[in-house]
DNA sequence: TCCAGATCAATGCATTTGCATGAATAATTT
DNA sequence: AAATTATTCATGCAAATGCATTGATCTGGA
């Protein structure tokens, strides 16, 4: 295990286990849902974003079909995202955020920064940030 | 989005949701159980190990007590690991992995090492690995 | 000794995920 | 045009996870 590839690459999971378990938990504490529902509405919320359809949230965000499925049913079950169908293609479907899902977005944003910048920006240092972003980059390239 | 700090925070996530998904993909298509096995396994087949505690084992993954309770059920029910009582602790046990335990882990390895290889190591330079190394360390630290 | 509090592990129940498949529409081939 | 294939999304069912609680010890005072 000395391998420094197996290094990285454990350090790389145990970060990331370790970062997202405290971020969850702190957004579970401030009441707010889980990161999946923001990652959501963010791509909704982009600026000029009008609505995307499932199966280019799918790629955008890595989820599995079936997994999407069922996060938007809980998205529009909470009246977050609406589901519209799309002229000129009846297997498609345009989801777009609703004004409760823009607000929510908004304050998850304040809880969700904190947390980022509390528990993994604090650890590093400016320059250490941008390198391991260009490193990370590299990999899902 | 601009902010250096959330660009290096999504291309983390990001990178971990890829790895993670071919390198499971992979093991899954080998025939062979998920990584959370290997982990467990892993830990009780070190050098001088002699069975680990579960509330040992929980902070050496990062793993929540239930969810550990019952991974080490499966592996268990499949000949494993084995639990043992703990002399002088009533509460506590010892997990030990058997000989079919050190046999599976050392068939997933070469498939873990490969896909880990070529998915990951192989987009960056030893150079970069160690610095992605480093700087991983610093968070969990 | 006895009791209050802490530690260790399991479990019932709800939620979420994974897997396989299905249903509907679109695109392509013949 | 008809038939085949591909794409898009949903869903039944099983497995895994999260949450709260329980049961059983152990520990450290009164």
């Amino acid at each position: 295990m000395s391998d420094p590839v197996f290094t990285a690459w454990a350090r790389l999971l145990r970060a990331q286990t370790h970062l997202l378990g405290v971020v969850e938990r702190e957004l579970k504490q401030a009441g707010l849902p889980p990161l999946g529902w923001y990652d959501v509405l963010l791509e909704l919320s982009r600026p000029g974003c009008d609505g995307l359809r499932p199966v280019e949230l799918e790629k955008l965000l890595l989820l599995a079909q079936y997994n999407l499925s069922r996060l938007l049913d809980r998205l529009e079950k909470a009246g977050l995202v609406e589901r519209r169908a799309v002229a000129g293609d009846g297997r498609a479907q345009r989801v777009v955020i609703t004004a409760a899902g823009r607000d929510l977005r908004e304050r998850m944003w304040p809880a969700y920064r904190d947390a980022v910048r509390r528990h993994f920006a604090a650890q590093l240092s400016d320059r250490e940030i941008e390198m391991l972003a260009q490193m990370l980059g590299k990999i899902t390239a």
